[in-house]
This record gives structure tokens, C-alpha cells and sequence, in this order.
DNA sequence: CGGCCTCCATACGGTTGCGTATGGAGGCGA
DNA sequence: TCGCCTCCATACGCAACCGTATGGAGGCCG
């Protein structure tokens, strides 16, 4: 792994670096802690680096959205090459559920939607997720209304459960949730491995 | 300064109305945005106002968390002044979906549940409210781990479609939603008044 | 070896918000 | 009327952060 000490041995940044660290600002202390200089602390450097890898602070947050957007095509792009639709639905919840760190990025960004540079990209991100899940029910037969219901309640109670997560409300996500919410996408709830 | 009718009809201000102004702006802006300055510009007057009622910035915070708890005791007073159990829950879940602003300045809250002043009332207020739930299941007969189950997955589903709507994935919540959260809740979903 | 290019440090001015100090306008009782 | 108390305005110092300017260390290449 790289090594991410202090300046100790004079490693170079890239851009994705400043990303990275930006995400995981936004995690630990929302939009507002997207701030050029904390980050800089953060990364054991100073504003002058900044500076030269982004021209203002505007590029960093459009950087850690790209970023995170990325990661929600990468796991789609992993689960579109399972064949068996019920299996990449219920690989999809596994993921979903044992992530809490991007659940709570998913959190602080929905909750800063008002901002136009956030509002967009999770909007994207959410249709995007919420139509691939539609998809997989359409495949397995499901009417069109009854799937969006459906996906609607599955994703708002992913949302919703992360948050009591988050807030201590419901200690550690029982794996009978995932089963749950299969239930309530009407599909079977025991895996076929 | 010959202007003063800025302010309308009330011309002095009370703590009560500070706070109500650091909601508005909480919900707006987030917890960011509960700022002195901002806030007393919306209020039509200056700091030096705010610093007469306040002694400080986390005052105004512990204000505004106090009379937003104040609104969930207020709901739960009225709710349990019905005796009949399904009736109670199928208000409170009427109320719930109906509020969209409570639901946003949750959200708002939930997100920022790092901060020790916002995550000790939102715990304390999250905890009332599931276990008041919670209450209403026991009262109709069902067992403890089970009506805790469906509490969460209720709980968590209003928070995470107030999401969806927030972020305009789900257009206003349609009234369905709340007959699908009585299911989920082993309740019968049609109203018998 | 000398020049250049990349990456980063330092220093500066501007803005915004926090908290304090001080004074002023208006109501109210003596 | 006088004096006091309440509520608010103005002015100030301080800190955090944004963005710019400028220079410097180290690698690469002629």
C-alpha cells in the first residue's frame, strides 16, 4: 500500500489524490469541510500544491463527485456480469448494506442537494441506481409500476436504515434486512449459491 | 435610521423567535448556515440583538435542537390523546409523510450527528420516537423483537423516501406509501373512520 | 553542467463569521 | 422630568478560509 506518512519521503500528488482526501472529508464533516486548506492538512502538504493541481475549490468538490459517481458505475458494472438476475440483486444489497462509509458520504450528499454542483451528480447517481434496480425486477417479470413502487421502498429503506446506523438507532445492520428488503422486492429471500 | 417596519408587526424579538430562524436556516443551509450574522439579517436586525438573547453561537444551536425536539414531544401529546392504537399510528404516519420540512431539518440533523450537541438530540429524539412506535405495536398484541424489526424498517423507510423526495427521485410521496409503511408494520392498511 | 519544468512552500490581501465593547432610542416608574 | 432598564446598532479585534504571487528544491534533458 502506499505509504501516506507524513512528507517523510517526498511523495508526489495527483489530482486523484486531492479527490480521495476530499471524499473523505466530505464523510467525516459535510460539504463545508471540503475546504482547500484542511484537506491540504490532511494530506500533509500546503495550499501552493492545491493550487497547482485545481484552479479553486470548485474543481475539488467536481473531482470528489466524479469520484464517487465512478464508484457507483464500477459496482454496476461488477454486478452486470452476473448472469442470474435474483443473484445480482442480492449481491447488490450485500454491497449496499456492508458499505456504511459510502452510505454516509450518500447521506451527507443528499442532504447538501440545495448545492447545484451536488444536486446533479446525486441525481444522476440515484437514477442510476434506482433504474438499475428497476431493470433487474423487469427482467424477472415484474410490471412496470409495481417494480418503481417497489425499488422505491428497497432504496428509500436502504437510505433511511443507514441513517439509524449512523445515529446508533439500530446497532450494526442485521443480515435479515438484506432478506427484507428481497421480500419487499418480491423476490425470494434465501440465496442460491 | 428612519426604516424600522422592516420587521412588520413584531418589533421586539424573543429567544423563541431566534430559534425558530435557526431552524429555517438549518433547513435551508444546514447546520452551517445556523449562523449569527446570516441569521440575524434574516431577522431584519444585527448582531447586537443576537448577543442580548445569546450568550453565544452554540446557545442559538441548543436552542433551535430544543424547540425542534419540543415539536416531536407536541406531535407525540397529541397522538396518544387517541385510544385506539391503529388510529394513533396511522396519524402519526400521516403526520410523518405529511411534514416535509420536519423531514428535511431530520435529515439535515442526522447528517451532521457527528457534532456532540446535534447527535445527543438526535439520538434522544430518534429513540422517543421509535420507542413510542414500538409501543403502539406492543399494544396490539405483538412480540417485542418483532415489532422492533418492523419499527426500524418503518422508521428508516419515512427517513429515506423523505429522501428520494428531497431529491426529487420520488415525486410527492403518494398516499400509497403510507398504506405500504401500515403493512410493513403488520397493520391493517385501510383506515376505519 | 546548465537550463527548464514540475511540484510545492511562503507570504499577502480580501471576505466572512465569532465575540466584545460601547452607546443610543424608547418605555416606564418615581 | 429624571433616571433606569430593555432591546438593538455600530465598531472593533480575531480567526478561518479563498485565491494570487512569487520563489525554491529536485528531477530531466540538452
Amino acid at each position: 500500500m502506499a505509504e501516506r506518512d507524513k512528507r517523510g519521503t517526498a511523495e508526489r500528488l495527483g489530482p486523484d489524490d486531492w479527490a480521495r482526501a476530499a471524499l473523505a472529508a466530505l464523510a467525516e464533516g459535510g460539504l463545508g469541510a471540503v475546504a482547500v486548506e484542511p484537506v491540504a492538512v490532511r494530506l500533509g502538504v500546503s495550499k501552493g500544491s492545491f493550487y497547482w493541481h485545481f484552479a479553486n475549490r470548485r474543481a475539488l468538490v467536481e473531482a470528489a463527485l466524479a469520484q464517487w459517481e465512478a464508484g457507483t458505475e464500477r459496482v454496476i458494472a461488477r454486478l452486470e456480469s452476473l448472469d442470474e438476475p435474483v443473484t445480482r440483486m442480492r449481491t447488490l444489497l450485500d454491497l449496499a448494506f456492508g458499505d456504511a462509509e459510502n452510505a454516509a458520504i450518500s447521506f451527507r450528499l443528499i442532504s447538501e442537494v440545495d448545492d447545484p454542483l451536488v444536486g446533479e451528480v446525486v441525481r444522476r447517481v440515484s437514477r442510476r441506481r434506482l433504474d438499475f434496480m428497476q431493470e433487474v425486477l423487469r427482467e424477472l417479470g415484474q410490471p412496470e409500476g409495481e417494480a418503481r413502487r417497489r425499488v422505491l421502498a428497497a432504496y428509500g429503506g436502504y437510505l433511511g436504515l443507514a441513517a439509524l446506523v449512523r445515529i446508533g438507532a439500530a446497532d450494526e445492520v442485521p443480515g435479515s434486512l438484506v432478506d427484507l428488503a428481497m421480500a419487499e422486492l418480491g423476490l425470494p429471500p434465501a440465496a442460491p449459491s
